[in-house]
DNA sequence: TTAACACTTACAGTTGTTGTAAGGTTGGTA
DNA sequence: TACCAACCTTACAACAACTGTAAGTGTTAA
Protein backbone atom coordinates (compact mmCIF):
# COMPACT_ATOMS: atom_id res chain seq x y z
CA UNK A 1 0.00 0.00 0.00
CA UNK A 2 1.21 3.54 -1.26
CA UNK A 3 1.64 5.63 1.99
CA UNK A 4 1.07 9.37 1.19
CA UNK A 5 1.89 12.26 3.83
CA UNK A 6 0.02 15.66 3.80
CA UNK A 7 1.24 18.83 5.20
CA UNK A 8 -2.06 21.29 5.23
CA UNK A 9 -3.09 23.51 7.45
CA UNK A 10 -6.57 24.17 6.14
CA UNK A 11 -8.70 21.87 7.53
CA UNK A 12 -11.11 21.68 4.77
CA UNK A 13 -8.75 21.44 2.00
CA UNK A 14 -6.86 18.91 4.18
CA UNK A 15 -10.22 16.74 4.25
CA UNK A 16 -10.61 16.97 0.37
CA UNK A 17 -7.02 15.96 -0.34
CA UNK A 18 -7.49 13.07 1.98
CA UNK A 19 -10.75 12.15 0.29
CA UNK A 20 -9.38 11.97 -3.34
CA UNK A 21 -6.43 10.10 -2.46
CA UNK A 22 -7.97 7.73 -0.41
CA UNK A 23 -10.83 6.82 -2.62
CA UNK A 24 -8.07 6.80 -5.31
CA UNK A 25 -6.71 3.81 -3.09
CA UNK A 26 -3.91 4.88 -0.93
CA UNK A 27 -2.91 4.82 2.74
CA UNK A 28 -3.12 8.91 3.70
CA UNK A 29 -2.04 10.20 6.61
CA UNK A 30 -2.18 14.27 7.53
CA UNK A 31 -0.14 16.31 9.48
CA UNK A 32 -2.01 17.76 12.21
CA UNK A 33 0.68 19.29 14.61
CA UNK A 34 2.85 21.90 12.64
CA UNK A 35 5.74 21.97 15.20
CA UNK A 36 8.77 19.66 13.96
CA UNK A 37 7.06 18.63 10.66
CA UNK A 38 10.08 17.19 9.40
CA UNK A 39 10.84 14.61 12.09
CA UNK A 40 6.87 13.55 12.28
CA UNK A 41 6.80 13.05 8.17
CA UNK A 42 10.59 11.43 8.80
CA UNK A 43 8.88 8.85 11.51
CA UNK A 44 6.07 8.09 9.33
CA UNK A 45 8.42 7.35 6.27
CA UNK A 46 5.50 7.52 3.29
CA UNK A 47 6.34 7.18 0.20
CA UNK A 48 5.55 10.37 -0.73
CA UNK A 49 4.49 14.25 0.46
CA UNK A 50 2.37 16.77 -0.30
CA UNK A 51 3.23 19.69 0.74
CA UNK A 52 1.72 23.14 0.83
CA UNK A 53 4.36 26.07 1.42
CA UNK A 54 1.86 28.01 3.35
CA UNK A 55 1.86 26.71 6.67
CA UNK A 56 1.62 28.29 10.65
CA UNK A 57 5.11 27.53 12.22
CA UNK A 58 7.58 26.62 9.46
CA UNK A 59 7.82 27.92 6.13
CA UNK A 60 7.11 24.90 3.47
CA UNK A 61 9.84 25.76 1.46
CA UNK A 62 12.02 24.94 4.48
CA UNK A 63 10.55 21.71 5.43
CA UNK A 64 10.90 21.03 1.76
CA UNK A 65 14.78 21.56 1.97
CA UNK A 66 15.14 19.63 4.98
CA UNK A 67 13.07 16.34 3.51
CA UNK A 68 15.21 16.51 0.73
CA UNK A 69 18.53 16.97 3.41
CA UNK A 70 17.26 14.07 4.55
CA UNK A 71 16.89 12.19 0.97
CA UNK A 72 12.94 11.73 1.93
CA UNK A 73 10.98 10.90 -1.11
CA UNK A 74 9.54 12.65 -4.20
CA UNK A 75 7.58 15.89 -2.37
CA UNK A 76 4.78 17.39 -4.65
CA UNK A 77 4.08 21.13 -3.66
CA UNK A 78 1.43 22.93 -2.74
CA UNK A 79 0.48 26.55 -3.47
CA UNK A 80 -2.10 28.73 -3.24
CA UNK A 81 -1.94 30.84 -6.30
CA UNK A 82 0.03 30.93 -9.39
CA UNK A 83 2.80 32.58 -7.82
CA UNK A 84 5.85 32.67 -9.94
CA UNK A 85 8.30 32.90 -7.26
CA UNK A 86 6.86 30.01 -4.89
CA UNK A 87 7.43 27.75 -7.95
CA UNK A 88 10.69 29.06 -8.63
CA UNK A 89 12.05 29.04 -4.98
CA UNK A 90 10.54 25.78 -4.59
CA UNK A 91 11.70 24.06 -7.60
CA UNK A 92 15.16 25.16 -6.50
CA UNK A 93 14.68 23.96 -3.10
CA UNK A 94 14.58 20.46 -4.56
CA UNK A 95 10.95 20.21 -4.81
CA UNK A 96 10.04 17.26 -7.21
CA UNK A 97 6.71 19.05 -8.88
CA UNK A 98 4.47 21.79 -8.32
CA UNK A 99 1.00 22.33 -8.35
CA UNK A 100 -1.64 24.91 -7.87
CA UNK A 101 -4.27 25.02 -5.81
CA UNK A 102 -7.15 24.98 -6.26
CA UNK A 103 -6.28 21.55 -8.58
CA UNK A 104 -8.11 19.22 -10.54
CA UNK A 105 -8.54 15.88 -9.02
CA UNK A 106 -7.46 14.34 -12.33
CA UNK A 107 -4.26 16.37 -12.67
CA UNK A 108 -3.58 15.92 -8.72
CA UNK A 109 -3.80 11.99 -9.00
CA UNK A 110 -1.75 11.91 -12.19
CA UNK A 111 1.01 14.06 -11.23
CA UNK A 112 1.15 11.78 -7.77
CA UNK A 113 1.06 8.80 -10.22
CA UNK A 114 4.36 10.08 -11.95
CA UNK A 115 6.15 11.10 -8.84
CA UNK A 116 5.66 7.51 -7.72
CA UNK A 117 6.72 5.69 -10.98
CA UNK A 118 9.53 7.98 -11.10
CA UNK A 119 10.80 7.15 -7.15
CA UNK A 120 9.36 3.80 -7.32
CA UNK A 121 11.70 1.81 -9.81
CA UNK A 122 14.23 3.41 -8.73
CA UNK A 123 16.81 1.88 -7.59
CA UNK A 124 18.12 2.09 -3.61
CA UNK A 125 21.63 3.45 -4.56
CA UNK A 126 24.19 4.85 -1.62
CA UNK A 127 25.03 9.00 -2.54
CA UNK A 128 28.76 8.71 -2.50
CA UNK A 129 29.15 12.66 -3.60
CA UNK A 130 30.49 12.26 -7.37
CA UNK A 131 29.20 8.80 -7.78
CA UNK A 132 26.81 6.37 -6.45
CA UNK A 133 26.50 2.54 -5.95
CA UNK A 134 24.30 0.01 -5.70
CA UNK A 135 25.30 -1.79 -2.61
CA UNK A 136 23.94 -5.37 -4.38
CA UNK A 137 25.58 -5.45 -7.24
CA UNK A 138 28.24 -3.01 -7.20
CA UNK A 139 27.44 -1.16 -10.42
CA UNK A 140 28.87 2.19 -10.43
CA UNK A 141 27.19 5.25 -11.59
CA UNK A 142 28.74 8.96 -12.62
CA UNK A 143 26.39 11.21 -14.39
CA UNK A 144 24.82 8.71 -17.42
CA UNK A 145 28.43 6.72 -17.04
CA UNK A 146 27.94 2.93 -15.19
CA UNK A 147 30.26 0.14 -14.92
CA UNK A 148 30.59 -2.91 -12.62
CA UNK A 149 33.23 -3.63 -9.83
CA UNK A 150 34.59 -6.35 -9.19
CA UNK A 151 33.26 -8.13 -5.66
CA UNK A 152 36.56 -7.03 -3.78
CA UNK A 153 36.47 -3.71 -5.54
CA UNK A 154 32.75 -3.38 -4.82
CA UNK A 155 33.04 -4.68 -0.86
CA UNK A 156 35.89 -1.55 -0.17
CA UNK A 157 33.91 1.02 -2.18
CA UNK A 158 31.20 0.28 -0.31
CA UNK A 159 33.02 0.51 3.13
CA UNK A 160 34.11 3.56 2.06
CA UNK A 161 31.13 5.34 1.01
CA UNK A 162 29.25 4.26 4.05
CA UNK A 163 31.63 5.82 6.25
CA UNK A 164 32.39 9.14 4.78
CA UNK A 165 34.30 11.44 5.20
CA UNK A 166 35.60 9.18 7.92
CA UNK A 167 38.82 7.30 7.61
CA UNK A 168 38.33 2.87 7.27
CA UNK A 169 41.12 1.41 8.79
CA UNK A 170 42.90 -1.19 7.39
CA UNK A 171 42.07 -4.15 9.99
CA UNK A 172 38.13 -2.96 8.89
CA UNK A 173 38.48 -3.75 5.75
CA UNK A 174 39.92 -6.88 6.03
CA UNK A 175 37.42 -7.98 8.17
CA UNK A 176 35.03 -7.19 5.70
CA UNK A 177 37.16 -8.78 2.94
CA UNK A 178 38.18 -11.75 4.84
CA UNK A 179 36.11 -11.99 7.85
CA UNK A 180 38.67 -11.26 9.94
CA UNK A 181 41.20 -8.73 11.23
CA UNK A 182 43.59 -10.47 13.35
CA UNK A 183 45.71 -11.97 10.42
CA UNK A 184 45.55 -9.35 8.27
CA UNK A 185 47.34 -9.66 4.88
CA UNK A 186 48.65 -6.14 4.55
CA UNK A 187 49.67 -6.28 0.54
CA UNK A 188 46.56 -8.40 0.02
CA UNK A 189 44.55 -5.54 0.91
CA UNK A 190 47.26 -3.34 -0.91
CA UNK A 191 46.83 -4.88 -4.18
CA UNK A 192 42.88 -4.47 -3.96
CA UNK A 193 42.83 -0.67 -3.30
CA UNK A 194 45.08 -0.57 -6.40
CA UNK A 195 42.94 -2.67 -8.56
CA UNK A 196 40.23 -0.77 -7.42
CA UNK A 197 41.57 2.73 -7.84
CA UNK A 198 42.39 1.28 -11.41
CA UNK A 199 38.73 0.94 -11.81
CA UNK A 200 37.46 4.21 -10.63
CA UNK A 201 40.37 5.65 -12.86
CA UNK A 202 37.24 5.02 -16.15
CA UNK A 203 35.35 7.67 -14.19
CA UNK A 204 38.03 9.79 -13.02
CA UNK A 205 37.30 9.44 -10.21
CA UNK A 206 41.08 7.70 -9.23
CA UNK A 207 41.67 10.50 -6.59
CA UNK A 208 38.55 9.82 -4.51
CA UNK A 209 40.50 7.66 -2.48
CA UNK A 210 42.71 9.14 -0.17
CA UNK A 211 45.13 7.42 1.96
CA UNK A 212 45.92 8.44 5.33
CA UNK A 213 49.59 7.13 6.30
CA UNK A 214 49.02 4.58 9.26
CA UNK A 215 45.50 4.97 9.76
CA UNK A 216 43.77 3.55 6.52
CA UNK A 217 41.98 4.95 3.71
CA UNK A 218 39.00 7.66 3.27
CA UNK A 219 36.87 8.78 0.68
CA UNK A 220 36.97 12.38 -0.46
CA UNK A 221 33.90 14.89 0.35
CA UNK B 1 28.76 21.54 -21.62
CA UNK B 2 25.22 20.47 -20.81
CA UNK B 3 23.46 19.86 -24.33
CA UNK B 4 19.75 20.22 -24.34
CA UNK B 5 17.95 19.21 -28.14
CA UNK B 6 15.13 21.21 -28.99
CA UNK B 7 12.16 19.49 -30.86
CA UNK B 8 9.64 22.40 -32.14
CA UNK B 9 8.63 22.81 -35.81
CA UNK B 10 7.46 26.16 -35.22
CA UNK B 11 10.79 28.34 -36.55
CA UNK B 12 9.71 31.65 -33.95
CA UNK B 13 9.14 29.58 -31.54
CA UNK B 14 12.40 28.03 -31.84
CA UNK B 15 14.71 30.22 -32.40
CA UNK B 16 13.43 31.66 -29.36
CA UNK B 17 14.06 29.20 -27.17
CA UNK B 18 17.36 28.40 -28.77
CA UNK B 19 18.08 32.01 -27.68
CA UNK B 20 17.23 31.66 -24.19
CA UNK B 21 18.96 28.32 -23.43
CA UNK B 22 22.36 29.48 -25.28
CA UNK B 23 22.54 32.88 -23.19
CA UNK B 24 21.64 30.57 -20.44
CA UNK B 25 25.18 28.28 -21.34
CA UNK B 26 23.68 25.23 -22.11
CA UNK B 27 25.21 23.77 -25.94
CA UNK B 28 21.88 23.59 -27.74
CA UNK B 29 20.87 21.31 -30.67
CA UNK B 30 17.08 21.72 -32.80
CA UNK B 31 16.13 19.07 -34.70
CA UNK B 32 15.55 20.64 -38.47
CA UNK B 33 14.30 17.23 -40.34
CA UNK B 34 11.03 15.84 -38.25
CA UNK B 35 11.76 12.08 -40.19
CA UNK B 36 12.83 10.05 -37.60
CA UNK B 37 13.26 12.21 -34.73
CA UNK B 38 14.09 9.76 -32.11
CA UNK B 39 17.18 7.97 -34.05
CA UNK B 40 18.53 11.80 -34.30
CA UNK B 41 18.18 12.50 -30.81
CA UNK B 42 19.42 9.03 -29.74
CA UNK B 43 22.65 10.23 -31.82
CA UNK B 44 23.06 13.56 -30.38
CA UNK B 45 22.82 11.91 -27.30
CA UNK B 46 21.55 15.46 -25.24
CA UNK B 47 21.29 15.83 -21.58
CA UNK B 48 17.84 17.30 -22.12
CA UNK B 49 15.18 16.92 -24.46
CA UNK B 50 12.85 20.11 -24.81
CA UNK B 51 9.79 17.97 -27.26
CA UNK B 52 6.92 19.98 -28.07
CA UNK B 53 3.46 17.73 -28.73
CA UNK B 54 2.26 19.26 -31.70
CA UNK B 55 4.34 18.41 -34.66
CA UNK B 56 3.96 18.15 -38.63
CA UNK B 57 5.17 14.00 -38.79
CA UNK B 58 4.63 12.25 -35.79
CA UNK B 59 3.45 13.08 -32.23
CA UNK B 60 5.26 14.34 -30.07
CA UNK B 61 3.61 11.80 -27.84
CA UNK B 62 4.95 8.65 -29.63
CA UNK B 63 8.27 10.65 -30.07
CA UNK B 64 7.88 10.55 -26.20
CA UNK B 65 7.43 7.12 -25.46
CA UNK B 66 10.26 6.00 -28.46
CA UNK B 67 12.77 8.19 -26.01
CA UNK B 68 11.69 6.90 -22.65
CA UNK B 69 12.07 3.15 -24.34
CA UNK B 70 15.74 3.91 -25.37
CA UNK B 71 16.21 4.95 -21.89
CA UNK B 72 16.61 8.65 -23.56
CA UNK B 73 15.95 11.30 -20.87
CA UNK B 74 14.97 13.95 -19.05
CA UNK B 75 11.93 15.22 -20.87
CA UNK B 76 10.09 18.62 -20.74
CA UNK B 77 7.50 18.28 -22.86
CA UNK B 78 5.95 21.43 -24.40
CA UNK B 79 2.01 22.11 -25.27
CA UNK B 80 0.61 25.40 -26.70
CA UNK B 81 -2.48 25.82 -24.29
CA UNK B 82 -2.93 24.69 -20.76
CA UNK B 83 -4.43 21.00 -21.85
CA UNK B 84 -5.16 18.87 -19.06
CA UNK B 85 -5.46 16.16 -21.66
CA UNK B 86 -2.04 16.51 -22.90
CA UNK B 87 -0.75 16.61 -19.60
CA UNK B 88 -2.51 13.76 -18.44
CA UNK B 89 -1.22 11.68 -21.79
CA UNK B 90 2.25 13.17 -21.50
CA UNK B 91 2.62 12.25 -17.71
CA UNK B 92 1.56 9.16 -18.19
CA UNK B 93 3.92 8.33 -21.40
CA UNK B 94 6.89 9.28 -18.63
CA UNK B 95 7.66 12.73 -19.67
CA UNK B 96 9.18 14.14 -16.63
CA UNK B 97 8.07 17.73 -16.47
CA UNK B 98 5.50 19.66 -18.40
CA UNK B 99 5.20 23.47 -18.95
CA UNK B 100 2.46 25.16 -21.11
CA UNK B 101 3.51 28.04 -23.96
CA UNK B 102 4.07 30.74 -24.18
CA UNK B 103 6.61 30.33 -21.62
CA UNK B 104 7.65 32.73 -18.76
CA UNK B 105 11.79 32.50 -19.11
CA UNK B 106 12.57 31.99 -15.94
CA UNK B 107 10.31 29.30 -15.42
CA UNK B 108 11.80 27.54 -18.29
CA UNK B 109 15.14 27.85 -17.01
CA UNK B 110 14.13 26.67 -13.67
CA UNK B 111 12.20 23.70 -14.52
CA UNK B 112 15.17 22.32 -16.90
CA UNK B 113 17.46 23.57 -13.81
CA UNK B 114 15.57 20.68 -11.68
CA UNK B 115 15.28 18.12 -14.29
CA UNK B 116 19.12 18.31 -14.73
CA UNK B 117 19.78 18.27 -11.28
CA UNK B 118 16.91 15.34 -10.89
CA UNK B 119 19.03 13.14 -13.90
CA UNK B 120 22.44 14.25 -12.32
CA UNK B 121 22.94 11.66 -10.48
CA UNK B 122 20.68 9.22 -12.45
CA UNK B 123 21.78 6.31 -14.02
CA UNK B 124 19.65 6.07 -17.42
CA UNK B 125 17.92 2.90 -16.85
CA UNK B 126 15.97 1.40 -19.96
CA UNK B 127 12.13 0.70 -18.80
CA UNK B 128 11.11 -2.64 -18.67
CA UNK B 129 7.34 -2.77 -17.15
CA UNK B 130 7.45 -4.25 -14.21
CA UNK B 131 11.73 -3.87 -14.09
CA UNK B 132 14.21 -1.63 -15.28
CA UNK B 133 17.55 -2.26 -17.04
CA UNK B 134 20.98 -0.65 -16.95
CA UNK B 135 21.91 -0.99 -20.75
CA UNK B 136 25.57 -0.28 -19.53
CA UNK B 137 26.24 -2.87 -16.93
CA UNK B 138 23.70 -5.29 -17.16
CA UNK B 139 22.31 -4.67 -14.20
CA UNK B 140 18.62 -5.36 -13.66
CA UNK B 141 16.55 -3.98 -11.12
CA UNK B 142 12.90 -4.82 -9.34
CA UNK B 143 11.71 -2.22 -7.14
CA UNK B 144 14.60 -1.93 -4.73
CA UNK B 145 16.27 -5.28 -5.67
CA UNK B 146 18.59 -5.63 -8.11
CA UNK B 147 21.15 -8.24 -9.75
CA UNK B 148 23.62 -9.04 -12.76
CA UNK B 149 23.37 -10.26 -15.39
CA UNK B 150 25.82 -11.84 -17.87
CA UNK B 151 26.43 -10.14 -21.11
CA UNK B 152 24.64 -12.80 -23.21
CA UNK B 153 21.65 -12.33 -20.68
CA UNK B 154 21.76 -8.70 -21.19
CA UNK B 155 21.84 -8.08 -24.20
CA UNK B 156 19.18 -10.44 -25.21
CA UNK B 157 16.93 -8.85 -22.02
CA UNK B 158 17.74 -5.51 -24.02
CA UNK B 159 16.71 -6.33 -26.83
CA UNK B 160 13.63 -7.34 -26.01
CA UNK B 161 12.95 -4.39 -23.23
CA UNK B 162 13.88 -2.28 -26.39
CA UNK B 163 11.24 -3.91 -29.25
CA UNK B 164 8.87 -4.11 -25.94
CA UNK B 165 5.84 -5.60 -26.49
CA UNK B 166 6.95 -6.60 -29.64
CA UNK B 167 8.17 -9.80 -31.06
CA UNK B 168 11.80 -9.93 -31.52
CA UNK B 169 12.58 -12.63 -34.13
CA UNK B 170 15.53 -15.25 -33.30
CA UNK B 171 17.59 -14.04 -36.42
CA UNK B 172 17.47 -9.97 -34.88
CA UNK B 173 18.70 -12.30 -31.27
CA UNK B 174 21.57 -13.71 -33.70
CA UNK B 175 22.52 -10.96 -35.02
CA UNK B 176 23.01 -9.35 -31.87
CA UNK B 177 24.72 -11.76 -29.77
CA UNK B 178 27.10 -13.36 -32.42
CA UNK B 179 26.59 -10.36 -35.51
CA UNK B 180 25.33 -12.44 -37.97
CA UNK B 181 21.80 -13.88 -38.55
CA UNK B 182 23.24 -15.97 -41.33
CA UNK B 183 24.29 -19.35 -39.69
CA UNK B 184 22.15 -19.10 -36.75
CA UNK B 185 23.05 -22.01 -33.26
CA UNK B 186 19.29 -22.25 -32.97
CA UNK B 187 20.83 -24.33 -30.08
CA UNK B 188 22.91 -21.79 -28.42
CA UNK B 189 20.34 -19.31 -28.85
CA UNK B 190 18.21 -21.46 -26.71
CA UNK B 191 20.61 -22.31 -23.93
CA UNK B 192 21.29 -18.61 -23.95
CA UNK B 193 17.08 -17.52 -23.44
CA UNK B 194 16.80 -20.34 -20.66
CA UNK B 195 19.70 -19.13 -18.60
CA UNK B 196 18.43 -15.91 -18.89
CA UNK B 197 14.92 -17.08 -17.53
CA UNK B 198 16.93 -18.73 -14.80
CA UNK B 199 18.28 -15.46 -13.77
CA UNK B 200 15.07 -13.92 -14.39
CA UNK B 201 13.24 -16.18 -12.31
CA UNK B 202 15.03 -14.62 -8.91
CA UNK B 203 12.92 -11.40 -9.31
CA UNK B 204 9.88 -13.58 -10.05
CA UNK B 205 10.35 -12.21 -13.53
CA UNK B 206 9.98 -15.21 -15.28
CA UNK B 207 7.34 -15.46 -17.07
CA UNK B 208 7.92 -11.95 -18.69
CA UNK B 209 9.96 -13.51 -21.78
CA UNK B 210 6.95 -14.86 -23.49
CA UNK B 211 7.86 -17.21 -26.65
CA UNK B 212 5.80 -16.62 -29.77
CA UNK B 213 6.00 -20.24 -31.35
CA UNK B 214 7.24 -19.76 -34.92
CA UNK B 215 8.30 -16.22 -34.56
CA UNK B 216 10.25 -15.53 -31.86
CA UNK B 217 10.45 -14.08 -28.33
CA UNK B 218 8.63 -10.88 -26.50
CA UNK B 219 8.36 -8.67 -23.52
CA UNK B 220 5.04 -8.81 -21.90
CA UNK B 221 3.36 -5.25 -21.01
C1' DT C 1 69.86 8.31 5.69
C1' DT C 2 66.94 4.93 7.03
C1' DA C 3 63.16 2.12 8.26
C1' DA C 4 58.38 1.73 8.00
C1' DC C 5 54.74 2.21 5.13
C1' DA C 6 52.63 2.45 0.61
C1' DC C 7 52.34 1.09 -4.11
C1' DT C 8 52.92 -1.79 -8.54
C1' DT C 9 53.38 -5.74 -11.50
C1' DA C 10 53.42 -10.58 -12.85
C1' DC C 11 51.88 -15.21 -12.11
C1' DA C 12 48.91 -19.18 -11.09
C1' DG C 13 44.79 -21.19 -8.80
C1' DT C 14 39.88 -20.55 -8.68
C1' DT C 15 35.48 -19.16 -10.25
C1' DG C 16 32.06 -17.78 -13.66
C1' DT C 17 30.57 -17.58 -18.55
C1' DT C 18 29.81 -19.61 -22.97
C1' DG C 19 29.17 -22.87 -26.96
C1' DT C 20 28.47 -27.75 -27.85
C1' DA C 21 26.11 -31.91 -27.59
C1' DA C 22 22.57 -34.95 -26.50
C1' DG C 23 18.15 -35.93 -25.01
C1' DG C 24 13.39 -34.48 -23.11
C1' DT C 25 8.95 -31.86 -23.54
C1' DT C 26 5.23 -29.42 -25.82
C1' DG C 27 1.71 -28.22 -29.16
C1' DG C 28 -0.58 -28.32 -33.52
C1' DT C 29 -2.41 -31.40 -37.02
C1' DA C 30 -4.16 -35.40 -39.28
C1' DT D 1 -4.00 -40.90 -30.68
C1' DA D 2 0.24 -40.52 -33.14
C1' DC D 3 3.48 -37.77 -35.27
C1' DC D 4 6.84 -34.16 -36.09
C1' DA D 5 8.69 -29.85 -35.67
C1' DA D 6 9.63 -26.45 -32.48
C1' DC D 7 11.02 -25.55 -28.05
C1' DC D 8 13.30 -26.55 -23.66
C1' DT D 9 16.73 -28.55 -20.27
C1' DT D 10 20.97 -30.38 -18.46
C1' DA D 11 25.88 -31.64 -18.42
C1' DC D 12 30.44 -30.77 -19.94
C1' DA D 13 34.77 -28.60 -21.41
C1' DA D 14 37.10 -24.45 -23.29
C1' DC D 15 37.75 -19.82 -22.21
C1' DA D 16 37.87 -15.40 -19.70
C1' DA D 17 37.71 -12.75 -15.31
C1' DC D 18 38.85 -12.43 -10.43
C1' DT D 19 41.86 -13.05 -6.59
C1' DG D 20 45.83 -14.13 -3.42
C1' DT D 21 50.77 -14.65 -3.52
C1' DA D 22 55.23 -13.14 -4.24
C1' DA D 23 58.76 -10.10 -5.17
C1' DG D 24 59.86 -6.22 -6.10
C1' DT D 25 59.87 -0.41 -6.42
C1' DG D 26 58.41 4.32 -4.50
C1' DT D 27 57.47 7.55 -0.63
C1' DT D 28 57.40 9.71 3.85
C1' DA D 29 58.93 11.45 8.22
C1' DA D 30 62.15 11.29 11.97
Amino acid sequence: MVKITIVEDDSLMREELMDILQKAGYEVMAIADFHDVVAQIATLAPDLVLLDVNLPEQSGFEICKSLKLKGIGPILILTSRDKLQDELHGLHLGADDYLTKPCNRDRLLARIQNLLRRFEGQPSLIDGGSFSLDPNTFTLYKGSQSLLLSANEGRILLALVQHRPEIVSKSTLSKILWGTDQYIDENALQVNLTRLRKTLRQLNLEDQIETIRGKGYRLRG
